[in-house]
DNA sequence: GAACTTCTTCCACTGAGAGGACAAAGATCG
DNA sequence: CGATCTTTGTCCTCTCAGTGGAAGAAGTTC
């Protein structure tokens, strides 16, 4: 199959597309509804989308008390990449039009390879998912990487955790090697995004999305929008200071909110804790793997150990007051905590919880639920999908 | 004269009424270089504002090579009423359409008297500006309010310094009583206006705004857009935590902001100071005035007095350090301090540069300028008049 | 004063979009 | 089962926003 080219040449017709991508196969009649178009105007250019081939029919849709109306629906065929490139592991996904997940893939990997072995990999994850029939090609691929991107161009710049990618024309590479149109983004940001499209956020406005993983990053969407900042680095929480002359950081503070808690620093404390006889518990599962993560903690703390429960309460505290502080300068009305360590679940969110409703004004957290994201490993892909698809359905 | 009443009738309309007012007077020709219509659909556009009167003829432009062009300019009997409480004391001032201060009042008040006997100055202030000559009537005014405001509505909610203001509906009453359009908002959130239109931050779409008086707050601008968070207290930087188990702060809790360095708290380790016998200066002025201000912290300052330099210092590196997670998160393009603590200049500015510069990673921090206002306590009216026009012109 | 620019007005043309009339298709009710 | 009402889709006309060209008015340059 041909790959769809077209976009959509004015606002009324990315309206449509978008209300079909959010809200599935749609009756031109429920579609009126929605857009206050004038019923010869709708006509014109649902025609018009079917003519482009992104539209197709879809057969009769039920009736309202009347005449039945006929659906359409965006082309099954359109495929979207979403392409989520973390620390240590990488996922690929394929979705359709309407942004659900046909086939998911997920690979440990080191980011630290540079972006042409990083590359490499993910086209073969691509190469898979299309021999599995899920795609036959792409019609726009949208990529998350862990750290700040210039996103107009595409290019990370001055990425503390991917040395060999400052600089490097992601999006332009992948466009080529894909053969499709290509959006970048940091992979906190497309988190967020993802939970606003198909997860939690899906009503919220303001919100921020807190992922913890290997390090810590917080998606902000104000009005409905990403923000960005002006170079990219939004969001960047994990150097705020959460421990006046605290631990050091490899960033040369000391006191990070990263260096007292993350995936990675989680899994330091657990290990030093093993070594010291503070818990059997931990010390048996660094005995039977050689190494400890936060998975261990996680299923530590769920077989009750003491120890690992203190260390996710610790840590959730220290995330805690540095979102109480975001919570009071931003005023979202939603904060979503999403990443690895969301395996840590309800006693890390308990943690947060205590903290921020503790530190913050009751005028900010009077109504703001705290939520672990719905979405898990998802939310990237999907918000990937949801980047590039918002450029495609977009007038040219 | 009778207040005009018209509204720009569609987005084209708007948009020229706001390159009026942003850039003065100006020819038809120069409009028609910024706005992308065809030349005779400005002028269609050109002469419905002149027949509303929003617009008037304003004679012949300078020749630009050719024929010589007819300026237009806002009608310059249109008046804007800016208003800024205070929590201790109150400014009015009238503005021409194109935003520029005409008359200027200041007036020491008790903002916990109440909206009932605050609004009796205000519109006392107003009056003494229309018998001066400088206005008529007023076509619009403007109000900021120390406190978190429901935007809408124009109805402050919860305010901590402002008991008695609750709920209080301040734009329908004042819209009553001026007999013009209202809009109410933060007091900060006008200052970052003011700012924007007239100060520092005039070419920056994302930026911060810190006020540093009574209290402290901080004006978001994402996308040139005032960020006001879901509940309208977005920006209440004041009880961040500063100093783990700091000191007691009116909240309740301990260690905000506010309680280690504000004017109040100033004010309160000036006079401690003074009282403990470290500093004759100090001990001089709480002698001769029988209590201390910033303004006298200041003016010790300048006088050379270590105590008052080292207080500066001191309370500078807190608000750097909350600023600096502040800029880690949000990476603006600038940011502004300002406020009644304005007076504490080159040092408070400096100590506030060293601790962001020090603490925030080099890519937000890299070309960030971080500068005082340019407006003074002009900023809050400047952004009081431009809320209320960016009202009136835009399509009703 | 001639030639070139720049600004303004006028006018014909195009296309977007609204809204009404009417036909087709289904629901409801006696 | 037929009459009536509701909803949907199509067609047609009418209006108005907006474009672009032509021509005249007003200036500048040489």
């Amino acid at each position: 199959m041909r790959r769809m080219t077209a976009r959509p040449a004015n606002a009324h017709q990315a309206r449509l597309l978008k209300l079909l991508r959010d809200g599935g196969p749609n009756s031109r009649a429920q579609l009126g509804d929605q857009v206050d178009l004038s019923r010869s105007k709708l006509a014109v250019e649902v025609d018009r989308l079917l003519e482009t081939g992104l539209v197709v029919a879809d057969g009769l849709a039920a009736s309202r008390g009347g005449r039945r109306s006929h659906n359409v629906r965006l082309n099954p065929d359109l495929r979207f990449l979403g392409v989520d490139i973390g620390a240590t592991s990488v996922d690929v996904a394929v979705t359709t039009p309407e942004l659900e997940i046909l086939g998911h893939l997920n690979q440990p990997m080191d980011v630290r390879e540079g972006p042409v072995a990083v590359f490499e990999q993910v086209l073969d994850l691509a190469g898979k998912l299309k021999a599995a029939g899920l795609a036959e090609g792409f019609d726009g691929a949208g990529i998350g990487v862990p750290g700040p991107v210039r996103f107009p161009e595409g290019v990370p710049v001055a990425p503390p955790i991917m040395p060999g990618w400052d600089g490097f024309p992601v999006r332009e590479a992948l466009s080529q090697e894909l053969g499709c149109p290509v959006m970048v983004d940091n992979d906190v940001n497309l988190m967020a995004m993802g939970e606003q499209h198909a997860g939690v956020a899906r009503t919220t406005a303001d919100f921020l999305c807190v992922k913890i993983g290997t390090g810590i990053g917080c998606g902000i969407v104000a009005g409905g929008r990403v923000h960005r900042g002006t170079t990219g680095s939004a969001g960047d929480i994990g150097h705020i200071q959460a421990v006046p002359d605290g631990r050091p950081c490899a960033c040369g503070n000391r006191g990070c909110l990263e260096a007292h808690f993350s995936g990675a620093a989680l899994a330091r404390d657990a290990t030093q804790a093993a070594g010291q006889g503070l818990s059997a518990e931990l010390a048996a599962r660094l005995e039977a793997n050689g190494t400890l993560t936060a998975v261990d903690v996680a299923a530590a703390a769920a077989a009750g150990d003491a120890t690992a429960l203190e260390l996710i309460r610790e840590g959730g505290t220290r995330v805690g007051q540095v979102i109480a502080g975001l919570v009071s300068f931003f005023n979202p009305g939603l904060v979503v905590i999403g990443g690895g360590v969301t395996g840590l679940g309800h006693t890390l969110l308990a943690a947060i919880r205590t903290q921020v409703y503790r530190q913050s004004l009751p005028l900010a957290t009077g109504n703001l639920p705290i939520v672990l994201g719905e979405l898990g490993p998802s939310a990237g892909v999907i918000g990937a999908a949801r980047l590039i698809s918002d450029h495609l359905f977009s007038p040219a």
